[in-house]
DNA sequence: AATAAATAGTTGTATATTGCAACTGTTTTA
DNA sequence: TAAAACAGTTGCAATATACAACTATTTATT
């Protein structure tokens, strides 16, 4: 491991703060055409996936079994999310977006994407590049941790 | 306004939601040190502008005014945060750490910065420093459009 | 093969967070 | 001086969440 200054930290700390408070208001203020914010998480998480778990779910987005299991009672009910039952195993259910899921998902997605335009309209495309580069090695650092210090998923 | 590849939009979209994500998570686990994540962020947002009030942190934070009106109650309650009216103008409040308060930010500081530095120990030290310097300039931009659309506050 | 253990998901319950609306008191404006 | 604006608080209702207990299913053990 490398020496790092303390200073370098301190002001990564601090940023890295302001941001997620940035990010957080955000994301309450843009995420909702008709869902709630934890429904709209995790339509995009089923999104990404395709096919997702209750359990799988909840890992990914750090909340109990339980807490997803009733968000997903939600889509089911307003007619996002599909819940099926594989023969080969019935005791998961396998989650994925009905056609009007996609059309929300879609939506969000756009209203995200113009937003991250004007975001990034103020950087060149070297510093878009770099800032995406830089970006996906933190996040993955980020992951990398999580999970070397939940072993079993703390279980 | 340069024009931007579709492409580019999206792969940022992507990876800022992922880090978004990630980040929520480990702020979860991570920032309690016998307070809540409510009272974390208050804090912390306290030691940032040694002076806040009620509706400026609420502006900060994103929430409003009665919910942080409650968390300075908690807070104060439990002798982290001191609030004085100012003889000036006594309809507001005037918001300081107190000395527990600061210990307790210091040591939520510290938890942090161990996390951080674990993070940052796979970049190089170029690396880092661009990495500072983007993410301070995506999180200017994201507050100057957030300020721009909401130019009175939305009130 | 039968029983025990592990796993996936759901439901009961309690708590906490939050926003909105109505309110109190204070300051500024007309 | 009266009206408007402002800062903060409180009542209330909705939502989100976790933990624990439970059901049903699958896997492992003997």
């Amino acid at each position: 491991m490398d020496k790092i200054d303390d200073q370098t930290i301190k002001k990564f700390r601090e940023i890295i703060r302001k941001f997620g408070r940035e990010f957080f208001v955000q994301n309450n203020e843009s995420c909702c055409n008709g869902v709630t914010l934890a429904q709209c998480h995790t339509l995009l998480e089923i999104e990404n996936k395709k096919k997702e778990s209750v359990s799988e779910l909840a890992k990914t987005l750090g909340l109990d079994k339980s807490t997803v299991s009733r968000t997903i009672d939600g889509l089911v009910n307003i007619g996002l999310v599909d819940r099926i039952i594989p023969v080969e195993n019935r005791r998961m259910s396998e989650l994925s977006l009905t056609d009007a899921g996609k059309n929300v998902c879609n939506s969000i997605n756009c209203a995200n994407d113009r937003y991250f335009h004007e975001v990034l309209s103020v950087f060149t495309d070297s510093e878009r590049e770099e800032l995406i580069r830089l970006f996906e090695k933190v996040t993955a650092r980020m992951i990398q941790l999580r999970s070397s210090c939940n072993p079993q998923d703390k279980a």
